[in-house]
DNA sequence: ATTTTGAACTTGCAAATTGCAAGCGTCTCA
DNA sequence: TGAGACGCTTGCAATTTGCAAGTTCAAAAT
């Protein structure tokens, strides 16, 4: 399900960048397509990873989030920037936030399951 | 590099299955077929994440092998297949292996890295 | 010494997937 | 009521995948 470059860079801004509506996927910085953003999407909700809601405040926007079966995923991104921090010198990771990683993974995943926006009406 | 289905599961028979040799990834189940598994071996190789060398008791043989690259990767197969174990229902992990996860998946990620075969010459 | 087997690929080609550009329908705000 | 913004869909060319059928080279069998 998972085994996607798309699917898990929407994952990494959903869960890491606050990524919350279909423009902020696509201005992400990897360039998606459209479709094929549209296409994942629809695969992400059917899987129960992600949820899809209309803006309560603005009818012509949607609002993605993660489900708990979504917010389970960190610990999975967690360990892919641990390991992509170490050996690919590409990949910028924030100081502070690769020594969270490695001093105490399980309480960043907590921070960061603290600190996502809920789907909305919770 | 790794969001990819066929590197992914490469990976997975390679740090925990025991598969050295083509063969063994051409028949674990999956079917991947023989024309991508040699691209992906070209890759992984190419990213410095597997180890291809001739078997010393049969030219005619090649082993693969992880680098320390590829079995810094086994925390994220570890993660995700405790995700795998949580949510969904078809995919199956021996009961022992799911506990050691949840309770210590450091100690866990050790065991594996020293059972695994090493490369040739060392 | 020659043939056969087995392992690890390579090649050709059809089918599926992707990426790009353009367009569409709905909602909001002036 | 008209102009944007937003979230898509469509059409089409290019790339990637999957399948079947070779090919190469070392080892084992005859």
């Amino acid at each position: 399900m998972i085994g996607d470059r798309w699917k898990l860079l929407i994952l990494r801004d959903l869960a890491l960048k606050g990524a919350r509506r279909y423009r902020d996927f696509l201005e992400a910085g990897e360039g998606i397509a459209t479709n094929i953003l549209a296409s994942r999407l629809i695969q992400l909700e059917a899987a129960g990873i992600v949820n899809r809601q209309q803006d309560p405040e603005n009818a012509a926007r949607t609002i993605y989030s993660l489900t708990p079966k979504g917010v389970d995923l960190v610990p999975v991104l967690l360990a892919m920037i641990a390991w992509s921090a170490q050996w690919d010198p590409e990949t910028e990771v924030p100081v502070r936030f690769e020594r969270a990683l490695k001093r105490n993974p399980k309480a960043l995943a907590k921070e960061i399951r603290d600190e996502l926006p809920k789907p909305v009406g919770e």
